[in-house]
DNA sequence: GCCGTTTTCGGCCCGACTGTTTTCAGTCG
């Protein structure tokens, strides 16, 4: 398993100290910055800090003095600043900084003033009334406390993708029956497609923005308002999710949706060019900088030099389009994005479902259908091999009449559709495949699919699927790390390594786009891009709701900044059947 | 702590809302 998010709690807990201590904010900042980097990496840096560490020090926001700590953590398995600011402050304390409403400051009021030392002492002491009185803690910041303490009680944390956008749609909806809506979206992380979600921004442009925060404020299945203001509201849904609805005229729509688009760390770096060039950027506009007029340009009523589209601020700022998904200051500012960046209209063809042969539900014909509605060209069964017991796999025997009863479906569907007998193959813990190569050849198509021992060490991980990569046979190797989002953190193989092999052998890594596994996920996808390999997107699906699945992977490929040319389900038929071919 | 189209030193994005305050600090995104 990769140390990453082992080293980004470190870098956490050290920000956190710092803040909490007072210390320079830009400090914390980098700190915090650091951990980020850390989450959000494709590779295990521990592993660079060991193979590489001058290429550990080109990393973007890590400086020396972290690379050296991450060194020391290589090295020692701890990193000795973060045990010493840990063991200045009570061990409960840091945890207080979780609790919705109470930051640095007021954390340090009720630890230094209040005895407050860890969250049970806070309740106790919210309980008796004993913090009564603390500087700057009046009665409704204490209840407020209070509040977000039950609330914690309750919350599941981040959501996932799959679960948030159908939630944001239907309110959006609801929002534009409510009135007065000029145009509308969903922003946020959402919008930028992330595999979980913290919560659900909405943007909006009304000539009555009013009735949209109390249509808000009045929805259906809101148990909590937060905060209501004339441009901002936020709720809290019965499930514990927080939506947050900002509203501006339509002329500052785009500037709008920008802002809260994010990534908050994008907007830094489009502000700070904005500066660069005499301008200022907030979410009314683009405006040129007038450092001795005093209030904000838009309170000044002075025009923007952009504001009505997201496209005119780029331009303005001398930048090519930026797509949401690729806004996470991950070198987009830098490097102009892929012109043919890949869209879920550019897929033709699913190569990795399911039918009742294995655990699916539809037939063979019943899949077939839902391709050819979705006007795909090719679609390959896949079910699954002999040893996934638990999912019906197919015995040899099995396998042998599946692929014969899919034959004479295609048959059938001949004029209409390319219908491929496939297998999903396990890749057993050895690196070798479930089905000998014999029967492998009666195939038409191999997704090679680890399921098992998905807690292997990093290295072992790498010589498995890399074993299946050079198996000739081997068209996709599909979820390559096997990790379920919030739930299994699954193999971390080198998938730098894996690409540049898969590469070599014209072999697929692929982008499973069922919400759930999201795997690849979207900093893999950026190493193959960088690699050059191919890379499949398809929804594993076992029915027929399953295939609406497929913008979740799409959105995960399009953040590792897939072009369709390098997308084997972009391909026409013809090119498709040529790769497929050139495995037999 | 990080970084460089003015910089190896001296900066580091911007505004809404709330609560506790007589003009602003703290938190959040």
């Amino acid at each position: 398993m990769s140390k990453n998010m082992e080293l980004a709690r470190i870098f956490a807990e050290i920000a956190d100290v710092l803040d909490l201590t007072g210390a320079n904010a830009f400090k914390v900042n980098a700190n915090r910055k650091v951990a980020r980097t850390l989450e959000e990496a494709g590779e295990d840096l521990a592993e660079l800090a060991r193979t590489d560490p001058a290429r550990l020090r080109d990393i973007p926001g890590i400086g020396d003095s972290s690379a050296k700590k991450i060194l020391e953590f290589v090295t020692t398995g701890k990193v000795a600043e973060r045990e010493e600011l840990l063991a200045s402050i009570p061990a409960g304390v840091p945890a207080l900084l979780q609790i919705p409403g109470l930051g640095p400051k007021r954390v340090r009021t009720l630890w230094t003033e209040g005895g407050v030392d860890s969250v049970d002492t806070l309740r106790a002491k919210l309980a008796d009334g004993s913090l009564g009185g603390l500087p700057g803690m009046g009665p409704k910041t204490l209840k407020a406390i209070e509040e977000s303490l039950t609330f914690l009680d309750t919350t599941r944390g981040r959501i996932r993708l799959g679960e948030a956008l159908p939630v944001a749609l239907e309110l959006i909806a609801y929002l534009r029956n409510a009135g007065a809506v000029t145009r509308i979206s969903h922003a946020g992380s959402l919008r930028r497609g992330k595999e979980t979600i913290g919560d659900i921004d909405i943007v909006a442009s009304s000539t009555h923005p009013a009735a949209l925060h109390e249509a808000l404020r009045n929805a259906p299945g809101v148990s909590k308002v937060l905060v209501s203001g004339e441009t901002k509201t936020s709720i809290r849904t019965a499930h514990g999710m927080q939506v947050d609805l900002r509203t501006v005229a339509d002329a500052q729509y785009g500037a709008a949706l920008l802002y809260f688009t994010g990534s908050k760390e994008h907007n830094v770096r489009l502000r700070e060019r904005a500066q660069k060039m005499g301008l200022r950027l907030n979410e009314y506009g683009l405006f040129k900088e007038d450092a001795t007029a005093k209030g904000t340009p838009q309170e000044r009523g002075e025009q923007p030099v952009a504001a009505t589209t997201e496209e005119s601020i780029y331009e303005a700022l001398g930048l090519w389009w930026i797509p949401p998904e690729l806004r996470e200051d991950h070198g987009e500012l830098e490097n102009q994005p892929p012109k043919d960046l890949i869209d879920t209209k550019h897929i033709k063809a699913e190569l990795h479902c399911h039918t009742t042969a294995s655990d699916g539900t539809l037939s063979i014909a019943g899949m077939v259908d839902q391709a050819i509605a979705r006007g795909f060209h090719t679609i390959v069964l896949t079910d699954h091999s002999r040893s996934q017991a638990q999912a019906n796999g197919l015995s040899i025997e099995r396998l042998r009449a599946h692929i014969a009863e899919i034959r004479a479906v295609a048959a059938v569907y001949a004029d209409r559709i390319s219908v491929l007998a496939g297998s999903e193959v396990d890749i057993m813990v050895d690196g070798t495949l479930d089905y000998p190569d014999d029967v492998l050849a009666e195939l038409d198509f191999v997704v090679a699919s680890p399921h098992s021992a998905l807690r292997a060490e990093s290295a072992v991980a790498t010589e498995r699927l890399l074993a299946a990569i050079r198996h000739p046979l081997v068209h996709i190797i599909g979820h390559p790390t096997g990790r379920i989002v919030n739930a299994r953190e699954g193999l971390s193989p080198d998938i730098a390594l894996l690409a540049r092999e898969a590469a070599k052998h014209n072999v697929a890594l692929e982008v499973n786009a069922n919400t759930m596994r999201l795997d690849l996920r979207d900093s893999h996808v950026r190493m193959c891009v960088e690699a050059g390999c191919l890379v499949a997107i398809d929804t594993d699906a076992h029915g027929a709701g399953d295939f609406d699945q497929l913008p979740y992977g799409i959105a995960t490929a399009r953040r590792g900044w897939l072009g369709n040319s390098q997308c084997v389900n972009t391909w026409t038929r013809a090119k498709l059947g040529e790769w497929i071919a050139s495995k037999r």
